[in-house]
This record gives structure tokens, C-alpha cells and sequence, in this order.
RNA sequence: GAGGUUGUAGCUCAGUCGGUUAGAGCGCUAGAUUGUGGUUCUAGAGGUCGCGGGUUCGAGACCCGUCUCCCUCCCCA
């Protein structure tokens, strides 16, 4: 008989972690639901036809596959086992965990685009689960909490993700954080003027690195991904950009010729017009052409959003997809949304000391049980306390008083009352007041007009 | 997927050069206190030293394998 343990990268949640997690969850929902989303919830794992492609080759790795049920492996040849993990896996396995909430979020609206409400406005609030390596903030099950809006090209959705940041971060007490923010088709832009088209991505992934490793090593690493010097030299500009005073003007002079970069430059600046429209004071925004991300199905804004002074990767991230329901059958429905990451906003909270106090009192008053008769007299007082709208409990066992003052204590519960022989024949009561040790006599009627 | 690191009581950790019965603090249980928690005192319980194999007269310690924790890269929330 081996000793239980937990599934790599997974975690439970006691009673306090909960308390503090339910906090963040409520805040987000809250915000979700006065920006005008609605909810939606999906099915833990889905077809595996929805979900691979979805994320590039790396998340297609990164799946959890659900071994077919029955005796999966019975039709199997010789053939089968030797043609390598990939064809074999397609022959045993056809359904997996959700990796995001995105592309279920498209399949969804795929499936019912004849009954939504366009635009159509969702939060999602689940567990995803990937097959990644465990380390500081990365778990292989998290929780996401997304907000999407799906049908409307406005970049108003984009200016209110901006808002909604904004706006949930410092109701966590996350005041020191920067929303990263770029386009995707300023990258597209970028590697069409230096030659090296539809190379934004490994492009996106070297100069990413630069304020790590320096521009130095970053071309080093675009040489050994085979970037012509050509193309590295009349990159030379941008290593410049990222911390310039005026970027947007800077680079709309240098991707002049590009049509497509000069839009995503044009989407930006009026994201950031709506933004000030909105009123937003004090905006963590920042435009920053390094950021890539390597989700392979956004085309048009990117976010990423940062908490300063904490050793951790992003706790937000999101975009504009334009084309997701196009890869099940449906074009033209264009999409943008954000994710909070809550395990890692978690985690920046605990580092921080941003959770508020004494949010783990549930129990307000429990009832003593001395013995049989005792027991029989806090049966009827029990629901009356309820009633009142207070948390109550009675100790289920007679043992010594000790022990479940003990448990009260333990259980920060703040009042006790104790019902004896004395008691159960005048109808006064005993209130004990566990923080200051007093105690004050009492009907029931008196001692829930006390507590409350 | 690549590299590094860790694992001893419920928790945090000692354990010397390989040597007799593996320790401490905290926590837990009971008592001091027959109806009163936190403090104090006393006593007690609690271990397959991650798992498997090997070297040795002898392994918690050394070697190999494996799993796990944490970390870096990749990628991501």
C-alpha cells in the first residue's frame, strides 16, 4: 500500500486557500458581469478534432489525451505499434482536456452562431489543463477566467480590455502592473520589410530576449535560425524603437511601405484615442513591438500583462483572433478577448500581502454540547440562530468542554454558548465571547440580538 | 523536450569518516483543571529515511535506475 500523493503539478485547495481564491474569483466575475459579459461554461475535454492545430505544434504536444474507453487498443496491427507516438496516438485516443478557454469559447459560438445575439459578450470561469513542465507559477492545472467579445471588428473591445484591466487588478490591490500592448500585423509588417516573410514568429521569439540577453546575442540567434545579414541589418532600427519616445511615429516612418504594418500601427493609436476617451487615469500601458506570444491564432492586438517587482510570468494575456471559427467552417466571425491567469494572480497576492484580513471567520456562533439533555436543548435553539440569518453550529459530540472550546478557538469562532443544567432551567443562557473571554447571561432571543 | 536541484515524524529541518536502538523544534494526544480555549508544566504517541536494485561484515549516508519537489531554457496564465 504506497502513500497517496498528488498528480504532478496539481494542487489542492484547503478551506483558507479558498477563502482567498473565491475573493478573486468574485472580484473578476463581478467586473465581467458590469462590462456587459455573459456566462458561458464548457465541458472539460472536448473532441480532440476541436483542439489540435488550435496552438501550434508545441501546444498540440502539450495536450492532455483521454485514452479511449472500452478495450482501445484491440484493433491494433504490428503496423500501428511501430509507426511512431503521433499515428499511434490518433488510433487510441480521440478526446482531450481543454488546453485554453478560447477555442471552445469558437467551437461553441460555431455551434450556435444561428441563436446568439451578435455581438455576442461571454466570461468563462474554468480549469485548463496542459501537459507542461511544473515550475514557479506554472501548474498543469490552472484556472483561467476569460472575457471575449465575438462578432464586431470595433476596436472599442479592445479599449474596454484595456478598461476592464484597469479596473480588476487594483480591486486585487495589484496597483504596480503594465499592460504590453501590440499587433500582430506589425510584426507581419516587420518581417515583410527586412525579407524575411511569414518569419514574424521566430523573428518575434529573438527579439523578445533583448533587454535579457542584448541586441548581440539576439543576432547571433537570427543567424543561427538562418536570417540573412541582409534582413539582420535593416532590422538595425528597431532594436532602437522599443524605448523611444514616440515609437508609433517612429515606426510609421521606417514600415512606410507596408500596408499592413501601417494598419496595425493605426489600429494601436486608436486603441490608445479610446482609451483616453474612456477617462482612464494613470494608464499602465505600454506599446511594445518585442511582444509576440506564441499562440498561433491571433492576427490583429496582442496583450500581456506583467505585475512589477514580482518573479513571475504573465498574469494576463489575450488578443484578437480573426479567423478562429474558420477553422470550423465559419469565416468572417472576428474575435478579441483576455485571460486572467487567477493561480499566478494568487501567488503575486501571497508575495505581496495583498489578501484582506479575517476573511476565514465562517462558523459566528457555536453551541456547547455537555450532555444528552444539553444536547436536546441545543437542537431547538440551533434553527432559531440560523433563522437569524447567523452562521451557526453545535459541537456534535459530549466531550469535555475544553476540547470544544478548543475547536472553536482553532476554528475562529467568536462566540460560544454554553447551555448546562443552570441554563436549560432558568432559560438565561451563557454568551462566551471568545476574544475577550467575557460571558454575559441571556435568553435566546437576547444573545441573537448581541451577536448580530 | 533539454539542463540543474531536492526528498529523513503531520510540518520545518539536524544526522560528522559508512558503525549499536535515527534525533530536535513546532504540531498532535492525554493529564495537571469532575462546566471554560489561548499561557505554563508533565507524560505519551508518531519513521518502509521517496521507491527499486547494487557495493559492503554493516547503508539514512556510497553507486546505478526511477519517481517527485523546486529552479533555468523552450513555451505559457
Amino acid at each position: 500500500m504506497s502513500k497517496p500523493s498528488l498528480a504532478r503539478g496539481t494542487r489542492d485547495f484547503g478551506p483558507e486557500q479558498m477563502v482567498k481564491r473565491t475573493f478573486i474569483f468574485d472580484t473578476i466575475r463581478r467586473s465581467f458581469q458590469r462590462y456587459g459579459f455573459q456566462p458561458l461554461e464548457t465541458p472539460a475535454f472536448e473532441n480532440l478534432s476541436v483542439l489540435m492545430g488550435k496552438y501550434g505544434d508545441e501546444g498540440d504536444q502539450l495536450l492532455f489525451k483521454l485514452l479511449n474507453s472500452g478495450d482501445f487498443s484491440g484493433k491494433l496491427t504490428d503496423a500501428d505499434w511501430h509507426a511512431g507516438y503521433k499515428p499511434l496516438t490518433s488510433k487510441i485516443s480521440e478526446k482531450g482536456l481543454r488546453y485554453d478557454l478560447t477555442v471552445p469559447f469558437a467551437r461553441y459560438v460555431v455551434m450556435n452562431r444561428g441563436t446568439l445575439v451578435m455581438p455576442f459578450k461571454r466570461y468563462q470561469i474554468q480549469p485548463v489543463w496542459r501537459a507542461d513542465r511544473p515550475q514557479k507559477g506554472r501548474y498543469r492545472e490552472f484556472y483561467q477566467c476569460d472575457a471575449d467579445v465575438v462578432g464586431t471588428e470595433s476596436l472599442l473591445c479592445e479599449a474596454e480590455i484595456v478598461l476592464l484591466l484597469h479596473d480588476i487588478l487594483p480591486q486585487l490591490g495589484i496597483e504596480d502592473f503594465t499592460v504590453k500592448i501590440n499587433n500582430r500585423k506589425i510584426l507581419t509588417g516587420i518581417a515583410d520589410m527586412i525579407g524575411a516573410h511569414g518569419q514574424e514568429g521566430t523573428l518575434c521569439v529573438a527579439i523578445d530576449k533583448l533587454d535579457k540577453i542584448g541586441k548581440g546575442k539576439v543576432i547571433d540567434e537570427l543567424r543561427e535560425r538562418n536570417f540573412s545579414e541582409e534582413s539582420i541589418a535593416l532590422l538595425d532600427p528597431v532594436f532602437s524603437l522599443t524605448g523611444g519616445e514616440n515609437p508609433f511615429a517612429d515606426l510609421r516612418t521606417w514600415l512606410a511601405t507596408s500596408e499592413i504594418g501601417l494598419k496595425g500601427i493605426d489600429e494601436l493609436e486608436q486603441v490608445w484615442q479610446m482609451v483616453d476617451a474612456l477617462g482612464l487615469k494613470n494608464a499602465r500601458i505600454q506599446f511594445d513591438v518585442t511582444l509576440a506570444r506564441g499562440l498561433s491564432y491571433y492576427t490583429g492586438a496582442i496583450f500581456e500583462v506583467k505585475a512589477n517587482n514580482v518573479q513571475i510570468g504573465s498574469i494576463c494575456g489575450g488578443g484578437r483572433y480573426d479567423n478562429l471559427t474558420g477553422t470550423f467552417g465559419v469565416p468572417g466571425i472576428s474575435g478579441v478577448g483576455i485571460s486572467f491567469g487567477v493561480d499566478r494572480i494568487y501567488d503575486v497576492m501571497e508575495e505581496l500581502n495583498l489578501f484582506p484580513e479575517n476573511q476565514t471567520i465562517s462558523t459566528k456562533v457555536m453551541i456547547s454540547n455537555f450532555d444528552q439533555q444539553a444536547f436536546q436543548y441545543g437542537l431547538s435553539i440551533l434553527p432559531k440562530l440560523r433563522e437569524a440569518g447567523i452562521n451557526t453550529e453545535m459541537y456534535p459530540d459530549s466531550v469535555k468542554l475544553k476540547k470544544q472550546l478548543d475547536y472553536a478557538d482553532r476554528k475562529n469562532i467568536p462566540f460560544v454558548i454554553l447551555i448546562g443544567s443552570d441554563e436549560i432551567s432558568t432559560g438565561q443562557l451563557t454568551l462566551k465571547n471568545m476574544k475577550t473571554g467575557e460571558q454575559q447571561k441571556g435568553t435566546v432571543e437576547e444573545l441573537i440580538a448581541v451577536v448580530q
